[in-house]
DNA sequence: GGAGATTTAGC
DNA sequence: CTAAATCTC
């Protein structure tokens, strides 16, 4: 009997067996499948967090598919002239993959799908990584939604995708090509000492994500509408770090959501709702690129950023002298996260008490989170610098005095993370001086500095400037 | 074109 | 109480 000719799996952010239209059409296909991983400029350009990560999530993996009679091949390149030749190399008729939503990659892969389509090879694209596709959620007027609340009203009782199991085995072909040796890439290099500290707080892996959200709906998912704002409670879930890599399923969530909710598990409403805004920051970095790079609204192209490098250091620091800020700026260099109502907050300190441009900010975190994804980040940033989408008819300001009061009224967070506001500063606060730059020269024993900008003067400058915009 | 709504607020 | 724009139907 001769064989198929293989299919080649060209496996980008959708790390998993489980759940995985891609890997599910490939094993179903009968054919031999080859798992390739690309390290393309676009791995080579992410940040140093993220690259990192990535790196531990292919390691992982690898071992996954090993572990099934199968294996993943490395190659690094651009993407195209990899693929070409690998399909030259093994005589392969079939490229797929599981689709990508920001500019940069669906530019590259309109290209890659172009080129081997007009070669005669068969190139697909499959769902994945999102609820829905971005073009299927539409108004009444046949547009894209730019309003939170419309768009979950559209979605919330669509039918999701069941779950499709991770197949037991793949075909192998009848000789594997070679592969690069992930260690070779080096991508944890720019992580220098940041990543010992980092390490012991990642989830790698499908097995992992599993794991941490059996506990989540076991432990936290009927409270969580309560407890998710305060600051120092694990009350979230935590899977972005997951879901970001594809170790896990949207769908795996919706339906685990679903299912704690119709066992009377009232949070799990809120846990669905959360589940939305990552689909409709992807709905929006499908539908309006440009939200990577520039105002979502042009109006805010007026808005007269400053440009005050100093502070900007201090702010990626935690040396603002506002408490609750720095401690949430060390818990991201420590943990390379940030609780989600802190990201706000910090945000909103750099944007509107200091005036500075978010952009920055979103290439900050971009170089710091575990977690980052390139849809919910541009999204969330604009958000509060308040050139995105929203359609609150004020300046929103966060106070962070009022909010430290409200979801970390007993300091607990703040003394987790800000080594200098205790005698004796916990493990998790000294943690952050073995993580930073030995060039930054901070020690915990270093007084607290004067606040970079007192908080009613930075309110009242942040609005004379929302003015200035709107008369220019 | 009009009515009703809009994630997390601050003073 | 403020201030009051934009989206969706």
């Amino acid at each position: 009997m001769t064989q198929l000719s293989p299919v080649i799996w060209w496996v980008r952010r959708d790390l998993r067996l489980a759940d995985n239209p891609v890997l599910h059409a490939a094993a179903s296909s009968d054919r031999p499948v080859i798992a390739l991983f690309i390290c393309d400029p676009l791995v080579e350009g992410l940040g140093a967090a993220p690259k990192w990560r990535l790196g531990l999530g292919v390691a992982r993996f690898a071992r996954c598919l090993d572990d099934m009679g199968s294996k993943l091949i490395l190659r690094r390149g651009d993407a195209l002239t990899v693929l070409q030749q690998l399909i030259a190399q093994i005589g392969a008729t079939a490229v797929w993959w599981g689709r990508q939503y920001d500019p940069d990659q669906v530019a590259r892969d309109k290209k890659v799908k172009a080129a081997l389509r007009d070669s005669g090879v068969d190139a697909q694209s499959f769902s994945g990584h999102l609820l829905f596709e971005p073009w299927q959620v539409q108004t009444g007027q046949g547009t894209f939604y730019q309003v939170y609340s419309p768009f979950w009203r559209a979605v919330k009782d669509l039918d999701v995708a069941p779950h499709l199991p991770a197949p037991e085995c793949l075909r192998a072909p009848a000789q594997w090509p070679d592969s690069d040796s992930l260690a070779d890439w080096g991508l944890g290099r720019a992580m220098n000492r940041g990543a010992d500290v980092v390490h012991p707080h990642l989830h790698i892996g499908e097995d992992a994500a599993r794991t941490r959200l059996a506990y989540f709906i076991d432990r936290n998912v009927a409270d969580y509408q309560d407890q998710r704002e305060f600051l120092d409670q694990d009350a979230c879930s935590g899977l972005s770090e997951n879901l970001t890599y594809g170790e896990i399923s949207p769908g795996a969530l919706w339906r685990a959501g679903q299912h704690a909710l119709d066992a009377g598990k009232a949070g799990a409403a809120h846990f669905l709702k959360e589940i939305v805004w990552r689909e409709f920051a992807y709905h929006l970095i499908f539908h309006t690129p440009h939200i990577v790079s520039r105002n979502w609204r042009d109006g805010w192209d007026s808005f007269p950023w400053s440009n005050d490098g100093t502070g900007v250091l201090r702010w990626k620091q935690g040396r603002t002298g506002i408490d609750v800020i720095d401690a949430a700026m060390r818990e991201l260099y420590v943990t390379g996260r940030m609780h989600n109502r802190a990201r706000m907050l910090v945000a909103s300190y750099l944007t509107k008490h200091m005036l500075t441009h978010w952009r920055v900010g979103q290439d900050w975190f971009a170089q710091c989170l575990v977690d980052w994804d390139p849809a919910a980040n541009a999204m969330g940033w604009q958000w509060v610098a308040g050139s995105g989408p929203d359609a609150a008819p004020y300046f929103r300001i966060f106070n962070p005095d009022t909010q430290a009061r409200k979801f970390d009224p007993e300091g607990r967070y703040r003394r987790k993370w800000l080594a200098e506001i205790s005698a004796s500063a916990p493990e998790t606060a000294q943690a952050f001086f073995r993580a930073c730059p030995r060039s930054w020269q901070l020690s915990p024993q270093m007084a607290r500095p004067n606040p970079l900008v007192d908080l009613a003067e930075g309110r009242k400058i942040a609005l004379q400037a929302y003015d200035i915009k709107n008369k220019t």
